[in-house]
DNA sequence: TGTACATCAGTGAACGCGCGTTCACTGATGTAC
DNA sequence: TGTACATCAGTGAACGCGCGTTCACTGATGTAC
């Protein structure tokens, strides 16, 4: 395995370096869906996969973290996308349970990617902004419960606690299916439909 | 950091070699515990922390997965022993209730130690009777919500279904709240009694 | 009771590996005059 | 239109580190005779 190739990737034009930028979040991204875990997203690997030599990379990185970190925002991104792009029902019931599946089925379907948004508590400290972006899928979770309740849907009294109770469900049911695969799991949509119908209180309409 | 102590352990007398067997395992255990993930448990982290040089351990482990497979075969029986540990009431709901109270509490307790148990697919096979003692904590969970059944405290009619969203549920409320401390969660024992109830189809008694 | 010897419970030095990071550099390309 | 030069987008070699693992070894201790 060399860490460079002869037919490397032809330079970015003048003015494009910031492309580069782009390649090595989509390249560690890659590796970490592919490999499975965050440790493989190394300096090293990230440059082998592009094609480029690995000091390239602090032109646009401080160092290996702020890659991981860069990933992580990306990720959160693309799972607040997976919770709220559903096409909208006059049922909030159904709404409800559509975000839920949306988020269950990214963590189900990018495992490792998953892992490390929600896998173990934050290294870095984050500013205001980025904690807001970060809580937007729970935030949209208790907003979709709260109409349900509203609408006579649901009888929570505490949307905000049952909310909670519901993500940790969700949560779990996408990880520890992820950690037991051949364990005889009840069918994905049975169960989420299901946590989120008990714990979320809601009601025959 | 030196490798190795001029005031090192004295060496186990004749015939007492496997003494340093559970020295290593309890000390991979210890470093897991105290460091927060497997990585940091090495061969030669292990023989610092107990004195010794780091080929010694290969006397007594083929690798160092081998350590780790120790120290996860340990760590499942802890958990057993957490959620089977209550004192029996007459009422099968909070025998239930306190089964998985300990399962979460152990989980919390020891995150790191909980994670090499189901925070990632097992890499080695285990073997039928291996398996078994990885899932009796599940099994005793199945058995304690039929009871409730039995007894007319649950209007559950899939006990195993139900049980393993129980257990999902468990398992993300345990993880979620390790993963996001600052989270203003509502208290444990309100959520871990809510989902069973909920989950569990509960009928007060 | 004395002694040669086998065995046990380790040690110490060394290996090759991939890693993050630093450093001095190179060669193409756009721009000022 | 020509040319010197600054800048950009990288490169290649090297560093020290901790790691898993191999190897030949050592020194205390129990045992056969």
């Amino acid at each position: 395995m060399r860490d460079t190739t002869s037919t490397g990737r032809p330079r970015n034009r003048r003015g494009e370096g910031r492309l580069l930028r782009a390649e090595i979040v989509a390249a560690a991204a890659g590796i970490l869906a592919r490999e499975g875990g965050e440790e493989a997203v190394t300096l090293r690997s990230v440059a082998r996969e592009i094609g480029i030599a690995a000091p390239s990379i602090y032109a646009h990185f401080d160092d290996r973290q702020a890659i991981i970190d860069a990933v992580v925002d990306e990720a959160f991104a693309e799972l607040h996308r997976r919770v709220t792009s559903y096409d909208r029902s006059p049922d909030p019931v159904h709404n409800l349970v559509a975000g839920c599946m949306g988020y269950v089925r990214f963590a189900l379907e990018q495992p490792a990617t998953y892992r490390i948004l929600f896998g173990l508590a934050p290294t870095t400290p984050v500013d205001a902004e980025t904690a807001g972006r970060r809580t937007a899928g729970f935030t949209a979770l208790v907003d979709a419960l709260t109409v349900c309740v509203a609408a006579g849907r649901s009888t929570s009294t505490e949307p905000f606690s049952d909310s909670a109770d519901i993500w940790s469900a969700l949560h779990g049911t996408a990880t520890l299916r992820t950690s037991r695969p051949s364990f005889p799991w009840p069918p994905l949509e049975r169960s989420v439909r299901q946590l989120v119908q008990r714990l979320g209180l809601i009601v025959i309409g």
